[in-house]
DNA sequence: GCAAAGTATTGCACTTGGTGTCATCGCGTA
DNA sequence: TACGCGATGACACCAAGTGCAATACTTTGC
């Protein structure tokens, strides 16, 4: 796929986000990001269907991860079970290289517009969990739920995974530990609700 | 604060909901809007920071809900409780005009940078209800993770309700069915894990 | 080797979103 | 009546993003 120099997308993929820690998205703009990546404004709009969407490729891998890990459970996993078990996948995803996803981290916490992008893959994700289990037999309501849940329990274990070095290596624990807390406070609810029933 | 006619706000946004719903939200400009409500376009930019945000007034509101009914709710009320219970008070802002909201619902569902932008007060609302619920005295990861759970669980509520007009009056239900899912899904996978540890 | 076909890149013109600046308008108040 | 203040408007400007046609390079078939 090579011509001129190889590897132009991943060249405006490192511009782009070199830049946009130097000099904050704003203050960047895609001529900018071109030239440093020897290319030109409408080589970017070829590869990106607009300036943040450089900073996420990775998404659709992560999709495909959902999907897999999430078909291959062991049919005798609960849902719940089942939804552990692709977190933790997705957790091994984003391990191996905390420096990068650390800063593409910082540049997105700076800026609103990114925000919104990246909510707008995570909602992806969720309906590619919520079909996934859906072809697994999980009835459509359950499904959904857990789609929603699923992206919400990553988010807590990543926050804090991202915001501390120390937790390098260690996203799945962090992972484990949020679906322990939801059994808990949702448990403890239950009981005191099944309690105040007698 | 009326001048030459009054509320420009209110005729921004009720010009901008027309014109997105009969043309879609890319073929409508700024300054069409602008002229239907009999301003300009730099009148607009004045009242709303860009062109989806003229939609989303309302969050601002749903925010206020959300803190005083978690800081109003019974001193023994569990942490889901609370949670519960700020959902339904979200639920009932919702139902007494449910034809609006559908048909806002249908402009946003029909474009990617209107649902980005949902997505992202969405999660003001993730943190509104996080930190009144510390300021409870709920632990921080606990509160975290159910100011993250809370919007999902509503959201699969909202999308049922807004997706059926027979459900009018009974977004509280779906709200409370929603619940009830997450601690059957829960409670069951718990049960299972304590079960094999025999 | 060479031509043809295909694809990545570019140049250019154009629309629109969004901002800065300054003038103007209409109202409340001294 | 004069003054101040906030809302509006006119204008110029930059950058995002698109459509289209030209060009540079690569690959394929011969």
């Amino acid at each position: 796929m090579a011509r001129w120099e190889p590897d132009a997308r991943g060249r405006l993929e490192r511009a782009a986000l070199e830049l946009y820690s130097e000099q904050g998205f704003d203050q960047t703009t895609v001529a900018e990001i071109a030239k440093r990546a020897g290319l030109t404004k409408r080589t970017f709009f070829n590869h990106f269907a607009d300036k943040p969407e450089v900073l996420f490729w990775g998404h659709e891998v992560l999709r495909e991860v959902y999907e897999t890990s999430i078909a291959d459970a062991p049919a005798s996993a609960t849902p719940l079970d089942v939804l552990a078990a692709a977190l933790q996948a997705a957790a091994a995803l984003h391990e191996p290289r905390p420096e990068l996803i650390r800063r593409r981290h910082v540049v997105i916490a700076a800026h609103p517009a990114l925000q919104e992008r990246e909510h707008l893959k995570r909602a992806t994700v969720a309906d590619t969990i919520t079909s996934a289990l859906h072809r697994r037999g999980i009835d459509e309501p359950t499904a959904r739920l857990l789609g929603e849940i699923g992206p919400a329990v990553f988010k807590v274990a990543y926050d804090r995974w991202v915001a501390d070095a120390a937790y390098d290596g260690r996203l799945g624990e962090l992972v484990a530990d949020a679906l322990g807390s939801l059994a808990e406070v949702v448990t403890t609810s239950a009981a005191r609700s099944a309690t105040s029933l007698l």
